[in-house]
DNA sequence: AAGACTTGCAACATCGATGACGCATGTTCT
DNA sequence: AGAACATGCGTCATCGATGTTGCAAGTCTT
């Protein structure tokens, strides 16, 4: 559907509205799952005729919208450079870099059962690079060498979305969020000297 | 809607069915929040009239699932006593009562802005005794005196949350993961010795 | 067993969402 | 400026979901 080389450069009104509507869908869907095309659109700016121009089907969009914030989510997870920084300084920077990314995103990575060919790869690409940094983590001490490595992933899920759900508004805030998710990721809420 | 004492004793025959019909709308609703009604009939193992029969409209099966399953929650809630027994042992009773309960709740308490009266106050009480128990926490020295408390809330359901996906068979593996969530909640999946 | 009630089935009506056009009016690119 | 393209709007067709009703057969209560 979306070879690595744009096939036509799209005008740049094109992009702009494409680009509004697929925000918009984030955004609206993300609400609420059953949403109907015309919220979309109104949420879009644009006209509903103008969203069956650009995407043939709701499937579509639904596609299109799947490929897209994965695609950001990839491009916040890469950035942080999972592989090659020091594993607690990368887990920080990625936290950082998906809570700025994911405003509201949990529609399209939860409740999207997606099976188009290449998103599939894209989200396994960084679950892998999620569950290589927890083991690089483990290695590095800083997880115990018994972790259950697939609970960690989960929690560490888990406290982001949780974290997305108040939208920071400064890069101040979005730190200080970030903090927070990885310190309760590894130390917890109680007091370190329990138990 | 639902007076405290029942205007009419229902036939064992209609319980059942109601029953029916709340449980598996609770299963499917949580799988696909815009399933159909007969989606709902077809797991519930009626036909669809009988839906339409017991609840009048999508709207009014929604609200009564919204009642049913928050009614659930409390019961799992209140069984815990959470208000007096020592704080340390409320929260691991109050988690495994509220594992065993929710098995894919996930669309009752979350996706559902219900508006109705009774589900707004149960709820609201629900959420005063989680947070009085994090107070009790708190004051019993389990958990630091500068917590965010409603950090602390937020944390515990995600973890729940997270916990209730993979359903518990047996009662052994029911206190595992509620071990597990009271462990993570209090001292993260790091090194206890770190930082 | 008899009456009252409930369920399944089939048929029907309705309504909102989806999707497709054509046309007049902007926008963009060259 | 001019060609090419995108958008908004109104219109129309279609389809699935919702909700209702009548009737025959089954289930519960007493």
């Amino acid at each position: 559907m979306a070879p690595p080389a744009s096939p036509k450069p799209l005008r740049a009104d094109t992009e702009r509205t494409v680009r509004a509507i697929l925000e918009a869908g984030e955004q609206v869907l993300s609400a609420n799952p059953a949403a109907t095309m015309e919220q979309i659109a109104e949420a879009a700016g644009v006209a509903r005729t103008t969203v069956h121009r650009r995407f043939a089907s709701r499937e579509a969009l639904i596609t299109a919208l799947a490929a897209w914030a994965t695609q950001r989510f990839h491009e916040a997870v890469e950035a942080a450079r999972p592989q090659t920084a020091p594993p607690a300084v990368a887990l920080y920077q990625v936290t950082a870099n998906v809570l700025r990314v994911k405003t509201g995103w949990g529609f399209a990575m939860g409740a999207l059962p997606t099976d188009a060919p290449e998103v599939a790869r894209v989200h396994a690409d960084v679950l892998a690079q999620c569950a290589q940094l927890f083991v690089r983590l483990r290695d590095a001490g800083v997880l115990p060498p018994d972790t259950d490595l697939d609970w960690a992933r989960r929690v560490y899920y888990a406290l982001i979305h949780e974290a997305a759900s108040q939208a920071p508004d400064t890069d101040a805030a979005l730190d200080s969020l970030a903090t927070r998710v990885v310190e309760t990721l590894l130390h917890g809420i109680g007091t370190s000297t329990a138990n």
